[in-house]
DNA sequence: CGTTGTGAAATGATTCACAGCT
DNA sequence: AGCTGTGAATCATTTCACAACG
């Protein structure tokens, strides 16, 4: 069944952008995909996604390729979005407004049941479906509504603070929206999306080919 | 001077997160860094911060570690940030609206210089410090604003129709908040954030230890 | 034919380990 | 003593290349 090597970390990334365009092959009518159409969708060679596809058993049929209707299944069960998961966004400033209206998480089974902030003028406030409730509340309320992971956008400044808040209210995962690198036990996994860093990145490589970095 | 093997794209990652990382302990007085402070304050051995900067010459004195004040204006230059870059924002959403609010960009250097849409009932409008446009102006503005990266955050489906229109009107580089893959030609760069890949890493990663994947 | 699955080779990135400088 | 810079070794990931299958 599933092998006893690990699996690499860019594999899984790779493994949702699969789905992803499955799943839009499939809305085209698509029955079969092969490594080679799916690879290019992708920008990605097919004998990676052969390989990819390979770590978790046998998927494809040689000379068809791959059942569209046998993959979708098979990989989100693989990334465990076969089921839903309850998150909360902590801080609803400007970026966290716009994540409880983000209509895509709720569309992949990431039900937003939660919100908090510690601003007086904004608790009690309903932002998407949610209703501003306290930080001081995360522990009681993060039971209560069985919070499984806590999305972090409050400033840099409070970020630890408030990470270590939402560990010790149970939380399994952080998406962290700020600039601070968090530390958190090794039970709890962070994944962070770093705006500014993202454009550095680009300033980098833009300037690369010009001046032959 | 500048070696002639590539850098890892990963340590260009770094490099970012040294800086800023630099600049806090520059705030808290500090005259030096070694690679072992800078690297245990990221989670990064030292060694990986000594290869790391060794890409780019001779930085640090034996012994000693590296200057901070020369260190910042240093990395500044090798990540192309000792200078001011021009971004407009197309897709006045949530999140673009969140991004023409975000201080970290123009603190860093990235000057929002115009904002587009094609709602009629959001032309016109300011948001931020931009006044928002028309999604045709964007040639004739992107000139005139010397616009040099996009800042996508349109619906998926008008994607790649959005881009091919920077693409056009001649900047540089795109980020791409979008979930769609972007084909532009060679000479223009696209850097990702993608909110829902994050989540499913997010989901993947805590399932992970729980059952042994 | 076209396509999968996978050893083996190649490439890429990280860590080790230590000479040499302060 | 403390620290950098860097060959050499290790570890991780991708690509090659082809036997086996539909």
């Amino acid at each position: 069944m599933s092998d006893r090597t690990s699996i690499p970390r860019p594999t899984i990334k790779r493994l949702s952008l699969y789905l992803r365009e499955i799943e839009s092959q499939e809305a085209g009518g698509a029955v079969t995909v092969s490594s080679r159409t799916l690879g290019s969708a992708l920008g990605i060679t097919d004998a990676q996604v052969r390989r990819d596809l390979g770590y978790f058993g046998q998927f494809g049929q040689p000379g068809i390729g791959y059942s569209v209707k046998a993959m979708i299944p098979r990989l989100k069960s693989i990334l465990r979005i076969d089921r839903e998961w309850n998150a909360a966004v902590v801080g609803v400033g400007n970026i966290g407004r716009a994540l409880l209206h983000y209509p895509r998480f709720t569309a992949k089974g990431f039900n937003i049941v939660g919100a908090f902030d510690v601003e007086d003028s904004i608790i009690g406030t309903t932002v998407g479906n949610c209703r501003v409730a306290r930080i001081e509340d995360i522990p009681r309320l993060a039971v209560e509504l069985e919070i499984e992971f806590g999305i972090l956008c409050v400033p840099k400044q409070v970020a630890q603070e408030v990470a270590d808040l939402l560990v010790t209210a149970g939380v399994r995962g952080i998406l962290n929206f700020t600039p601070q690198r968090l530390e958190v036990g090794p039970a709890i996994d962070v994944v962070s999306v770093d705006f500014s860093l993202a454009l550095e990145q680009l300033a980098y490589q833009v300037s690369e080919e010009v001046d032959g970095g």
